[in-house]
DNA sequence: CATTCTATAATTAGGAG
DNA sequence: TCTCCTAATTATAGAAT
């Protein structure tokens, strides 16, 4: 009948930690609100769940004040002139920095494992369509693709944060690249959304169809 | 000597105003820093000052996880295809009482789905090592590949547990299941953002960026 | 499961330096 | 103005329903 001192690490009991999450979520949205109310500034929240499909990821995100505002605040945010060299003290780094000997250390780890390129190969054939189903692959294996995958978007981001904002306030948002090579991947291209929204009955799902077009076969 | 109990409007004293600004700041990110970390979820949240020019706003705005990460998010909330009409109670309405967002909406989901097809040829030829450095793609495009491979990775979660699911439930909770590998995906929920932020003050950091081994190059 | 309840942890207002 | 300190308020983990 009493919180015990809170441990900052992931909850790994379901129902504990989907009780945690909402009991939380409320509570940072209301923060948020307070804030924005006493101290007149814009407030801005969003809580996205991980690991859902789009479409269930969507009806169970949680956006302050609002989905349009956020949208406004987004713009404002994606128009913003590269201005992340400047401030690192002013995002979330001084509450995250405690943990990050934790985290590198782990990361370091993880890197001097050299089965990362063994990895990458699986990826690779995964989306090449060259694991059907996946099944061939042992959980540890998949973990270790799903890990591989998100430095993949680490990079994307990376990238994204060293360009800052330069050619969205060129002003051309709309983007009209790379016209002639839509004919090839249409056959099956949208299949990674199908298989996730097609929910967790992996099974009956032909997950990596024969969808890429292998740039040296076909 | 005591926080007499908070009455919810705007602070008139400035220098209380500023200083409960700060301090609510701070607790509003350490808020969004534990919600991620604990549950697993991706929070994100910004402050901005109102009626300042962007560069002082620029310089004056909070955001968590990283001005990186937000905009990242801010991509995923226009990406969103229309929920907006269906969930009304999902975003923070219940805590902003009659301030009531008034901003246009915006972005046909017209042309979503053929993007997605480019986006899963781009992808396929970063993973190749066509484009060793993502140098020619706009943001908009990295950010799509981004989001496409996110949607990669949830196959890989959604095959892991549908294998994993059992055990985990007729076993103890804690107890490890995928014994070497469950330290990456365990942090999960904030080691990208912590990576990104430690940012140039740790260098030190490796793996983020170096991801895909560029077969022609290096 | 979802809610409600309640004791305790955590936040933070105001004072002091 | 800022930081440190202290205590009142608020948030919330766990139990009970």
């Amino acid at each position: 009948m009493a919180p015990k001192k809170v441990t900052m690490e992931y909850i790994a009991d379901a129902p504990t930690r989907k009780l945690a999450c909402k009991n939380r979520t409320t509570g940072l949205l209301k923060k948020a609100d307070e804030l924005s109310v006493l101290c007149g500034v814009e407030a801005c929240a969003v809580i996205f769940p991980q690991g859902e499909g789009q479409a269930a990821a969507a009806s169970r995100m949680h956006v302050y004040p609002s989905l349009q505002e956020a949208r406004a605040m987004a713009d404002r945010l994606q128009s913003m002139p590269g201005v992340e060299q400047r401030r690192k003290k002013m995002d979330g780094e001084g509450y995250v920095r405690e943990r990050i000997g934790k985290v590198k250390e782990q990361l370091s780890k993880a890197e001097r494992d050299n089965r990362g390129r063994e990895t990458m190969l699986r990826l690779h054939e995964a989306m090449l369509g060259r694991r059907p189903d996946l099944a061939d692959l042992t959980v540890e294996q998949l973990v270790g693709m799903g890990w591989t995958t998100e430095n993949l978007i680490q990079k994307f981001k990376d990238c994204i944060a060293d360009r800052g904002g330069e050619e969205q306030q060129a002003g051309a948002k709309a983007d009209p690249p790379l016209p002639t090579v839509v004919e090839a991947p249409r056959l099956r291209a949208g299949w990674v959304m199908e298989v996730v929204n097609a929910g967790s009955d992996l099974d009956t799902v032909p997950c990596v169809g024969t969808a890429v077009p292998t740039p040296g076969a076909a």
